[in-house]
DNA sequence: CGTTGGCACTCGGTATCCTCGACTGCCAAG
DNA sequence: CTTGGCAGTCGAGGATACCGAGTGCCAACG
């Protein structure tokens, strides 16, 4: 553990390279409030903080820059609660206020918000549709050889699937599995829910099919990322824009990787701590998204190490909290 | 019109160029395989070339690059009708025989294909609902004040919506009004549908609604965009990858474009060519879509203006021409 | 007359060198 | 323990020189 001073210095050092983006040295620190003390001093300390990693210097003769460890220090014991000013909180409740419409329209917006407000990659976990309640099973012929089924979900979610069907399936056939469907369906999950056999081995057939499809499908995440121009400006190393970039296309990539933050516990990775190795000069903030205790998805933003956490903390925080209100409304 | 050895000068500059990113210097082009001829020559002819606009000097004592003209030119005269090499036809044959499921799934993979096919970014523009045969409709309650409507089309597309309903509309008159549409939507395209009055007030009050609103949502496009991080690779001032990424994040500007390009019969748009200022330094190479002779969607690729313009093209081609049949199947 | 080899010239890129300044670490005095 | 002072380090940035790729022009040639 830090005293006093040397966390009153980490924490100018990481305010300052933040908002820099430079090495910063003794003198700038010394000058900063709260550290009433000289720069020979600051640079004593600092060469122990540096020691113990939570400082290192580019080259001898430049100023320090945090380490990963400096970041973690500076989040777990320096950030406080964080506040986002004013314009940001009724920003976000203008817009949960005029949101409505579909679910994924609503979590893809989240994600621009949260872009908007950040000037970072964010990423939006929406809700499974596994565990919501159907409100509504239906099978529709498309073609000869081919139907849809469709769930309606409670949470305004709808997933489809397209399943083949036999060529001289009739149509009989198909609306009594679509009948046997709706009637075992409704009301549960797709979690819970089971399918009793019909007495037709050929509805149970269809029927079958289709409910591996739709469960196939439901259990895809809803993810959204969003501001992907933002990392071409946060780093200047071609390569890492690139590294970057390409991992954010790979969709279950991300998604484990919040998803992973989230299960632990955390709500920052920072660097190489979400071991996601082409991310490793990037941070991760998340929040769960919690409607009626129950964890449903989850919100985040992507930037370098050196991203504004207290705001980014704060800004995921209230969105997070704003977006599980909504959803647990609508 | 340029002569023919001008014209087999420009095309080895544009080669050379689109291989080497570096301006190309007439020594290179005496060199090279169908212009028999010594460097002095090329020079003088280049000098002409210079003059008339079709390539430029990035400064004096330096090579020749191709401009957006000699771009033209090359796409015009030069490159025949294209080729894709084996591996590349079977590639997108064995895409399109395993591709399955959702017309989603299958469009936004076929963006990843080209994508990976042509190392640049690829855009899909997938058909609308509007024109499709509406084969269900249906109307769910989701909670005491919102239900969704539901239409299955005839292509396997799913498209819903949220509405908001009166609180105290009964479950009845949901199910008359899902009767009522089911009845006039069924059979029709959306564009060509029209809603008779039912007799009751309530009733068509909720049908319009629900018709309303899911007319707003068909006339959305499907459009899907992927390979970003290419884009890093290929421009090396990072203004101007911002500036694409950006650009590409605005799906509008991005359907507006290609779709321009495609309503004017082209099937390369060179530079400033497409009219959309920040991808000034970029090349979009489309193709139609094509269903029974009638027009879906369209593919497309979009990268620096010095893409491999024939091999692009070829793939493109291929891709809307299996993706196309895939469709008229499906 | 078009083509070609030759030649002088241009100019960006790279390397070298230097200076400047922002740091640091250390030390001795307070 | 803190602080002012001081010598030392090292990268950034500017000046200089050089190199080489490439050009334009011209005179000679078939």
């Amino acid at each position: 553990m830090l005293d006093d001073r040397k966390t009153a210095i980490l924490s100018a050092v990481v305010h300052e390279y933040i908002a820099t983006a430079q090495p910063v040295g003794s003198s700038h620190i010394a000058a900063a409030p709260g550290v009433g003390v000289s720069s020979a001093t600051v640079r004593n300390e600092m060469a122990v903080l540096e020691q113990e990693g939570y400082l290192i210097q580019p080259h001898t003769s430049a100023g320090r820059i945090p380490t990963d460890k400096g970041y973690r220090f500076f989040v777990d014991h320096l950030s406080g609660p964080g506040r986002v000013d004013e314009a940001t909180t009724r920003q976000v409740g203008d817009f949960f206020a005029a949101a409505h419409g579909r679910l994924e329209e609503l979590l893809h917006h989240t994600s621009d918000l949260l872009t908007g407000l950040t000037k970072n990659a964010a990423v939006v976990l929406g809700p499974k549709a596994e565990a919501a309640v159907i409100r509504s099973a239906q099978l529709v012929r498309l073609s000869s050889n081919a139907a849809t089924v469709v769930l309606v979900f409670g949470n305004g979610t709808v997933e489809n699937e397209v399943i083949e069907i036999d060529e001289d399936t009739s149509d009989a056939t198909l609306a009594a599995a679509a009948v046997h469907l709706a009637a075992n369906l409704t009301g549960c999950s797709l979690a819970s829910a089971a399918l009793p056999d019909s007495g037709d081995a050929t509805v149970d057939e269809l029927c079958r099919a289709a409910f591996a499809a739709v469960r196939a499908v439901s259990t895809d995440d809803h993810v959204y990322v969003g501001g992907a121009s933002t990392v071409a400006e946060a780093f200047d190393a071609v390569e890492v824009v690139r590294q970057v970039l390409y991992t954010l296309e790979q969709q279950f990539v991300v998604v484990s990787l919040v998803r992973d933050i989230v299960d632990r516990g955390m709500s920052v990775a920072i660097g190489v701590e979400h071991g996601v190795e082409p991310l490793s000069a990037c941070s991760v903030v998340v929040a769960p998204v919690v409607v009626d205790g129950e964890h449903v998805g989850s919100v985040g933003v992507l930037g370098p190490t050196r991203m504004n956490y207290p705001q980014a903390m704060a800004t995921v925080d209230i969105v997070s909290d704003r977006l599980g209100r909504r959803l647990g409304e609508g």
